[in-house]
DNA sequence: GTTCTGACCCTAG
DNA sequence: CCTAGGGCCAGAA
């Protein structure tokens, strides 16, 4: 398999970008909107280059921000109106489909 | 080259 | 609910 192209990076970007304010989605979904192979691309993205995206909306599919961001995730999509259970977003009603 | 490390995910127990 | 293990891919040392 060839390495990640921009292509792949720039459509990652392009779909959080996408995710509308009180919505959320999770890494393996934009893993896979993208043509990603791993879901752990997409962390490398945030981690890398976060600078213009909405990076707060995007969650692991279990519902639950990396941990070392949890607190302030939670904080800011609070903030939107995204209802979180125990440190825990609903994903059944915030949710983001492509 | 090898060997961690990391905004992950799935399945089993 | 939890932990453990395997798979995954891209950097940094």
């Amino acid at each position: 398999m060839a390495p990640i192209t921009d292509e792949q990076v720039e459509a990652v970007r392009a779909l959080v970008a996408r995710i509308p304010a009180g919505r959320v989605s999770t890494y393996g979904d934009i893993a896979d909107a993208a043509g990603l192979s791993s879901p752990r691309i997409v962390g490398w993205i945030m981690r890398t280059d976060s600078s213009d995206l909405p990076w707060h909306r995007v969650i692991t599919a279990s519902g639950r921000p990396a941990a070392h961001l949890a607190t302030r995730q939670l904080e800011l999509l609070r903030a939107e109106g995204v209802l979180a259970d125990d440190g825990r977003v609903r994903l059944t009603e915030a949710r983001h489909s492509f």
